[in-house]
DNA sequence: GGAATAATACACAATGTCGTGTAATAGTGT
DNA sequence: ACACTATTACACGACATTGTGTATTATTCC
């Protein structure tokens, strides 16, 4: 017999509204068929290359500022440009960056619009977290 | 007044708007601190949490059906309970699911609303990723 | 109480990732 | 051609992560 009312069962903690309309709008998860495993495998390198400090403070970076040489970038984050370059080139594997040569500099800069938001919503997760885990006593 | 033309640069082949009405309105990346390093690892937990396709999966399912135990999970994923067990447990101890008893079974369930636009920006990158890759000869 | 089911905890081998050090490539100026 | 700077390529040791197998806990039914 079912008894447990749970009252652990909160209700959605977080402010973010559930849908954002951004690129072409996507019927609702539930009207959509089950993920495949390729695709799922394609998402996570995805968030795999976000899933570094380094790359994140890269991106942040870059996006305040618009573009930014890898010296600049490795000054920035006291870095050495070799470990900076290395986690560029994987930013840019994926189409989040792309680079522009002038010079003996080259600029890199983000190539595509989902990265800021991605970025701010994670923000916005890890803001919601900490208030999550200073409102429990 | 912020610049609002940044997008249109070259070659954003984004179809993604820069913001998104998301959370509490943040200023633009230009108008905020460099973040810092504690920020950047914290970010980096929570994409680390969902760079993993088992885990993307489970979320994506969820999400679809709203609630799930970790055995339907499981068969559902072709996986073992324990594989499954051990990743819903990640996922939790970030907040995005929170979990229900009742009787034998857990009841697994989306406990952020970040967490469905998260993946949903990201379906939309790796849609990007595709359409570039394609239309470059 | 005791058996059965669902879920979790824990240790472990295989695999992946990070920054470093070294070497190579691209571009500038003399 | 030469020296100099900026960036990238590559191999390596240190460390983290994944699914598995085994054991343990939680709950229901007899």
């Amino acid at each position: 017999m079912p008894r447990n009312d749970s009252t652990k069962n909160r209700k959605q903690t977080s402010i973010c509204p559930p849908l954002l309309g951004c690129c072409a709008p996507s019927p609702a998860f539930q009207d959509r068929p089950l993920l495949s495993f390729l695709d799922a495998v394609k998402v996570m390198a995805l968030f795999k290359v976000l899933a570094n400090d380094t790359r994140i403070r890269l991106v942040h970076h870059i996006l305040r500022s618009g573009e930014a040489t890898v010296s600049e970038l490795a000054k920035t984050l006291g870095m050495k440009p070799q470990a900076v370059s290395n986690q560029l080139v994987r930013l840019s594997d994926t189409r989040m960056l792309s680079s522009r040569r002038e010079g003996n500099n080259v600029y890199y800069r983000v190539a595509n619009g989902c990265v800021a938001p991605l970025l701010e919503l994670a923000l916005c997760l890890m803001e919601d977290e900490r208030r999550e885990k200073s409102s429990e006593a």
